[in-house]
DNA sequence: AATAATAAAGATTAATAAATCTTCTTGTAG
DNA sequence: CTACAAGAAGATTTATTAATCTTTATTATT
């Protein structure tokens, strides 16, 4: 699987974050999502860390986002949810990421180098935006 | 990841026995490609089963080829490789493949289909020739 | 200043998936 | 007959993902 319940979560997250015009805090956002809360909770952190939403701790707190939302790429949230970019296979990011430094010389990386290049370009082009709406 | 180390092997071996003329056995291609025998047994097993390759026992056994390798696409290898479609997530190969059906209401799952719709044309694009010259 | 609402951080447990190993069975060439 | 090789089933180990729990820190409201 390409991604995993983390980027799941933080979409439908963000997109009902992107339509409010206030705070949203993680327990209203768990019950509407139907999330764990304290899983919820992990992930909305990591989305603030990594300057994707802003937090506002306190009473009628809760979390904004930090950038308009169609400047907010489905590849930057999915990378900072899944800690790393999503990927075809452990070696297809990059010729550096190929863990016997063989890459050049592989018969499959090329494929999977190629096929995670379109992966990028597709999940880069699009924004919270297109898919909020 | 969308792709697991059973697709890496399968792809490794099918190429490996693509260039032989007479048939390979897993004692030979473990050895070839570095990969444990046992785990790389089940795997051309299950490519055996599957009519990819034709699977010969006994004395000179191996495996070969069961149709011409331009005739073999990678889509058809990873599916049969990973024992489904490699998937984006759990709901995005088809509708019917949302645990709550509710494809068609939800905000994210046009774009999972989207994707994987871009990636089976891919992997269903390139056949064994295309990686094993 | 007290209180209650809320995020932050990190440890822990549970569930699932991936990878590997073991054993036994069946088929085949020489 | 015998050695070799695949087939099949399932056990085991390891890694990853998912979920939960606990404690601490922050802040708006009164």
């Amino acid at each position: 699987m390409l991604l995993t319940k983390k980027s799941e979560y933080a979409l439908l997250s963000l997109i009902s974050i992107a339509k409010s015009d206030s705070p949203k805090n993680v327990d209203v956002l768990s019950k509407e999502l139907n999330i764990p809360k304290s899983f919820l909770a992990k992930i909305m952190q990591n989305l603030a860390k990594n300057n994707i939403v802003l937090s506002q701790r306190g009473v009628n707190g809760g979390f904004v986002l930090k950038k308009p939302y169609d400047e907010i790429t489905i590849l930057e949230i999915t990378t900072v949810a899944e800690e790393k970019i999503p990927s075809v296979f452990e070696c297809s990011p990059s010729v550096t990421s190929c863990p016997q430094d063989i890459a050049n010389a592989c018969s499959v990386w090329p494929l999977l180098n190629n096929l995670q290049g379109k992966i990028n370009d597709f999940l880069g082009s699009l924004t919270l935006k297109d898919i909020a709406t």
